[in-house]
DNA sequence: TAATTTATCGAAAACGTTTTAGATTTTATT
DNA sequence: AATAAAATCTAAAACGTTTTCGATAAATTA
């Protein structure tokens, strides 16, 4: 019924605690013969290491926090998912908390992971978060510290991105190569380096086949959100009636577009091809299907944690460590949306 | 730079340790002079606890843990939300495991987390589990346990549910109403209670309308996919030709049998009508807009946090706990599926 | 002034583990 | 048999708190 303890086995035993403790981890300095018995006890009362004890004499918690921006979302779901997956492979527990794309809660939730001992954190960048001092004087005082996903190049940890420039950019040609000549961008939030690298990537397709960047074809999507889509599908059927392509942001607002389009009578993709970014769930439902950019985020989860825990195991062998980003690949997901 | 503890306070003080952790905690056998001069210092030094010393002593940890069948889920997903947002505001951080629907997946997760000295947690069945054995000697030996959504009624523990009978009921007979005769229903796995009770209440919705139940247009779902819908779609479409209306598990595999029967050219909702059930993001973006049941996930997730908070919270005042059963309303969602 | 009460502090045990350094016992060596 | 070496054990400190209980000093009462 209670739990047992090192002490109980020591005291049935007739042993002191040092050697309980020993025999059950393989030391050299208990015979053979009573490792024999303490281990034979402490399975048969199922003993399990109190957690908090080894915590605090090891100063380390086996746990990590994980804060991520919003919870309820296709992509960042499974980074969620990829990040306890493989945080378990290495007796990792991980604690989630959400920073609501908040500056402030950011702040606040890493000060409850760190105040909760945690052994580091996985971190995405909430989009109005500028000032990074409370992150850069973490990282100088050592802490293990990995980005992903949204991360700012001006702060000096490791970090799992994607590339972004270069996804958007293929993105973007494959809408040259199937012959759209006038290809609309739908940005996201501004601050964010995703949005400023989707966005060069777009620039420079255009460029590098001899189209002529027009800012007033740049729309902005600021909740990145379907009715920001619909939004935006309007204002490209009132004024801008030569668009012949439209690479959004994200899937969600190129299927508000869609949708929006449609409502007005535009075939997809007759008229415009429409081209996502991240591949959700909802890519295959659309009708058309929406053709997109998969963004590996189960991947980018598990890679996140194991350079993180690479950076744990060094710090604590005090070990130098080099910080490494990882780029991850990209993969032009093309259905019915396009030509 | 290194952490302060309140030896060091004590120390630069010249007091004793328990006079500067009482002094923090406002005993009233400090003088208020002291306690001013701790205060200060604690302050100026960003002074924080150190968690796993106050769990390790206070044999409590005000972590919980959240057990969840499938992480990348709008409905899941929705859940951890909600869990995580009631839980810091009561000062408890959430440790996030997946079953992956695998009921020795569950028990693993279960000891994991107890293992890791939790205070309590949440748990949705996977799948087939079955032997309820686990769980029952945990409940019995004490440990404070919210079971949600996918419950077992031979478990005597708090609980947060729908009405899923009456859900599938109200759904039903809108579609009655609406005028269908012929109404077929999807399960899903067969195993859980959610199965089980939605297909009661879909037959009680038949027979209150003197409507004869047909065995034959009851089809299963096992992955609840997109796919699994398809596959059904074709199936009505051979052999059960008269089928004006489907009622499905979840609106994944109700937006596949959607699809699928547009593709054979039947027309939605004129030919068949079709509901749906949870009220996933991708309802609003099939095309026509899905039919569905709300299902409450967010607040599921709260609820279900603070019932376990309260019993929490009892056993630890040794007050006696009496298991509860919450009941969250759901909400029929009528878009453009249905007639 | 002596006795009693009250205010203020600190020593120490406890939570359950890990690990160092030393103690004790056993075995091997001469 | 005496000594050295090896094998096996334990005491104790440490991790950083909390809290009980006793100690001391100050204030009050008689």
């Amino acid at each position: 019924m209670i739990k047992p303890t090192l002490k109980k086995i020591a005291q049935t035993l007739g042993l002191s605690i040092a050697t309980v403790s020993k025999a059950l981890k393989d030391y050299d300095d208990v015979s053979p013969k009573t490792k024999a018995k303490v281990k034979a006890l402490a399975e048969s009362l199922n003993y399990k290491p109190n957690f908090l004890a080894q915590s605090l004499r090891n100063q380390e918690s086996k746990t990590i926090g994980l804060v991520i921006p919003e919870i309820v979302h296709h992509f960042f779901a499974n980074i969620i998912a990829g990040v306890i997956n493989a945080a378990k492979k290495k007796g990792y527990l991980v604690i989630t908390l959400q920073s609501g794309e908040s500056y402030e809660f950011e702040k606040r939730q890493i000060e409850l992971l760190l105040n909760k001992n945690v052994d580091g954190i996985l971190l995405s960048l909430a989009d109005n978060t500028v000032d990074y001092n409370h992150l850069r004087k973490l990282i100088d005082s050592g802490f293990p510290i990995v980005l992903y996903d949204k991360i700012s190049k001006s702060i000096h940890c490791s970090k799992v991105v994607i590339n972004d420039q270069k996804a958007a950019f293929n993105a973007t040609k494959y809408l040259i190569d199937s012959g759209c000549k006038r290809i609309a961008h739908i940005r996201g939030p501004l601050k964010p380096q995703t949005t400023i690298d989707r966005f060069i990537g777009y620039k420079n397709a255009l460029k590098d086949n001899g189209i002529e960047f027009d800012k007033t074809i740049v729309f902005e999507a600021p909740n990145l959100s379907l009715e920001d889509g619909k939004r935006i599908a309007l204002e490209i059927y009132n004024n801008h009636k030569n668009i012949d392509a439209v690479f959004a942001f994200t899937d969600l607002t190129a299927t508000g577009v869609m949708t929006g389009l449609q409502e007005l009578d535009v075939k997809i993709p007759k008229d415009i091809s429409i081209m996502g970014f991240s591949n959700w769930l909802l890519t295959s439902i659309t009708s058309p299907k929406l053709s997109t950019v998969n963004q590996p985020g189960f991947k980018m989860g598990k890679k996140a944690f194991k350079l993180l825990y690479k950076e744990i195991q060094y710090r604590k062998a005090k070990k130098n460590v080099e910080f490494k980003t990882i780029e991850l690949p990209t993969k032009l997901v093309i259905r019915d949306s396009t030509r």
